[in-house]
DNA sequence: TAAACATATGAGCATATATTCATATATAGT
DNA sequence: ACTATATATGAATATATGCTCATATGTTTA
């Protein structure tokens, strides 16, 4: 049995540490923006076209989006009337291709 | 940018699969859910010792457990009155791995 | 058998979440 | 200036979530 490669790879989490991991992962808990986030791995795209290529309104998708700029995952960048969004985090990719990894098997 | 690393390794994810992907982040978007994995992950315990360990009632502790359990997260096995649990997927650590070092930064 | 201990679970409640709808703001084109 | 387009956001609502409390079930010990 592993003997914790938590105390292995540092100190302690706190409790506050354990919220913060939380949060984390409770960007990853809604498919709508588990798919924003894959759609975005492909490369940046403004919001109408992610609500297009998702099928959802465009306030569902802005106000996700919210919540992922908010963990700072997604940054934006305004050209013209549009706003488009990409990846802001080296983590993200790593994060999902092991969950990804999971559901396939 | 990344052409897509979701396509690179497979077919596309389906709405059916981004569920289940979602469903299995939600597992670790809890506080209390995530202490007792990492509880687990150092070794086997009893539902009153990660109950006492995390400062929590037995229902609370219980009621999580049985989330993890659906999740097949954890799995269980009855030693006279106790109940011991222990982590049940390969995954669960990796997928921690990369999370616990983006809140370290 | 009775009492103590360990766990599981249903009901209830307070809070959080995801979406829709309406609307505000800003930019572009006519 | 007017209209269309793109985005953001507050309010409202329906649903989900996490915990407590009470209690049921099962096990060990006196």
């Amino acid at each position: 049995m592993n003997e914790g490669y938590v105390k292995k790879s540092g100190e302690e989490l706190s409790i506050d540490d354990f919220a913060k991991l939380a949060e984390l992962y409770k960007n990853f808990s809604d498919p709508t923006r588990l798919r924003i986030i894959i759609e975005l791995a492909s490369g940046a795209l403004c919001v109408q076209r992610i609500a297009r290529r998702l099928g959802m309104s465009q306030s569902a998708i802005s106000h996700q989006l919210r919540v992922l700029r908010g963990a700072r995952l997604v940054k934006h960048e305004k050209e013209g009337k549009k706003v488009t969004y990409s990846l802001d985090d080296e983590h993200v990719e790593d994060i999902l291709k092991v969950g990804i990894e999971h559901v396939r098997h």
